[in-house]
DNA sequence: AACACCCGCAACCGCCGATTC
DNA sequence: GGAATCGGCGGTTGCGGGTGT
């Protein structure tokens, strides 16, 4: 799944393209995705890039399974706001709008077979709709505790993520030897994660420039870190 | 073992509001 | 003030893995 020269890639983000993507992130910031996008040397679009890093990279996701306590504020805070599944997210850290949107799919399917099924027993001749059972059930515990599932330890259900161990090392490499990112970039650190076969684009400004790099004109940068780019 | 079906999730799309020029 | 651009949000789709037949 290569893309040709000049299209934007589409699909399942590789992992060399997330590394790529936290690097980048990490020396500009969360923000100005397509300037991002585009010195990334990533053929995405800065929306892709920005999904991408909201959704899985950004460090402090949680993973796995919804916690009771989770499900039951998402169910609650979904009757009072409905569908603002970004602002839902605002209040459960570490789980995306995506997350909760996903999960609440799920759980309303679930909940219109449960429904289907009571009704077909009891040939009720009124079948609630999605909402007005959510509103309902929202504030009745009994009705909601008897869908939670008791949920497994975190750490067994998350699987391995390659870039969650990237930040794990980053923070840990810091701390422990006081060298930054870029330091840890230049003896290789990191050699030991599968991005070792990754070839980061280089970079001078990684060298010398002395500036914060967010001063530095989009122009100016494109010219010294993808000298194609800018001439394209 | 092979196939069909279902579920969960990642990613894309289109729209809209905010910001910049 | 209006146009262009960017970022955020919600809806939708499609794929992969798991499970049932």
């Amino acid at each position: 799944m290569v893309a040709e020269k000049g299209e934007t890639r589409k699909g399942p983000w590789t992992e060399q393209e997330d590394l790529q993507l936290v690097w980048f992130v990490r020396l500009f910031g969360e923000r100005r995705w397509d300037f991002l996008a585009k010195v990334s040397g990533l053929n995405r679009t800065g929306k892709s890039c920005r999904l991408r890093w909201v959704n899985y990279l950004h460090p402090g996701l949680k993973r796995g399974r919804m916690t009771p306590q989770e499900e039951q504020l998402v169910l609650e805070l979904h009757a009072k706001w409905g569908n603002r599944w970004s602002r839902i997210a605002r209040k459960l850290p570490g789980r995306t709008d995506n997350e909760i949107k996903n999960y609440w799919r799920t759980h309303m399917r679930k909940k219109a077979q449960e429904q289907k099924k009571g009704s077909a027993a009891s040939a009720s001749p009124s079948s609630p709709s999605f909402s007005s059972t959510v509103t309902t059930t929202s504030n009745n515990n009994e009705a909601q505790s008897s869908e939670i599932e008791p949920i497994e330890n975190e750490e067994v259900v998350n699987g391995y993520n390659p870039v969650d161990q990237f930040w794990n090392e980053i923070t840990a490499s810091e701390a422990a030897t006081g060298l930054g990112f870029d330091e840890y970039k230049e003896i290789g650190c990191y050699t030991n994660l599968s991005c070792s076969s990754i070839t980061m684009p280089y970079s001078p400004v990684w060298d010398y420039n002395p500036e914060p790099l967010w001063r530095m004109d989009d122009e100016e940068f494109s010219e010294m870190i993808v000298p194609d780019l800018a001439h394209s």
